[in-house]
DNA sequence: TTGACATATTGATGATTATCGATATAATCC
DNA sequence: GGATTATATCGATAATCATCAATATGTCAA
């Protein structure tokens, strides 16, 4: 979990995370999304793949990267576990399903 | 909300964030649980007082510090924005009240 | 097979951070 | 007032980190 909350401490981490929750992305495509370096941003993405928070499928000579759910999930419920009150205060928010 | 995720990087501030979720703490207390120097512990402090994440009241000459749940609960919230899996994925897990 | 494209790695540099001893501030107690 | 206790701040140091140019690796297309 610390390499995730590591990972998550850098702000165009987190922009990289925000826009593979929006759909999968070829590391082309995220480097014209921020304005940072090929250098830079394949960086960024080997701490977010060693956080386990990232994975990328290969496409040719792509990789296309796309969210890790279920370790994005462990990290919320890690982190509900650190701060106890969040789920409590989340129930208004959440639309049962069932 | 970025000092809040760099604030979390650090593990022995995550301690910290812990015991204060557990119940109220003045600084020797805190002092005791980690493995650290009162500076260090004084200048963690400094930075969870910083991003929001804790507060403390006077009681003679000790400080008695918590959780500020409030900002706690709005960086939860960050957090599903940033990873919108989380509330839909902890429905299991939560005990609706009303 | 050569050249163009996509991505990763390396090495260097400057910036930020964690830590602590020493010191400052401020309240309490005798 | 002077000693003691609790906490914060300062200054220094070592460690970690973000960034990028240059280079390496691998793939495709002609």
């Amino acid at each position: 979990m610390d390499k995730i909350y590591k990972a998550l401490a850098e702000i165009n981490r987190r922009k990289i995370v925000f826009w593979l929750g929006l759909g999968e992305l070829n590391v082309t495509e995220i480097v014209k999304k921020l304005d940072l370096s090929q250098a830079t941003i394949s960086n960024h993405l080997s701490v977010l793949r060693k956080a386990g928070l990232v994975v990328y499928k290969i496409k040719g000579k792509e990789r296309i990267y796309k969210l890790n759910l279920d370790k994005a999930e462990l990290f919320v419920k890690e982190l509900n576990r650190l701060m106890p009150l969040s789920s409590e205060k989340l129930v208004d928010e959440i639309i049962i399903r069932r």
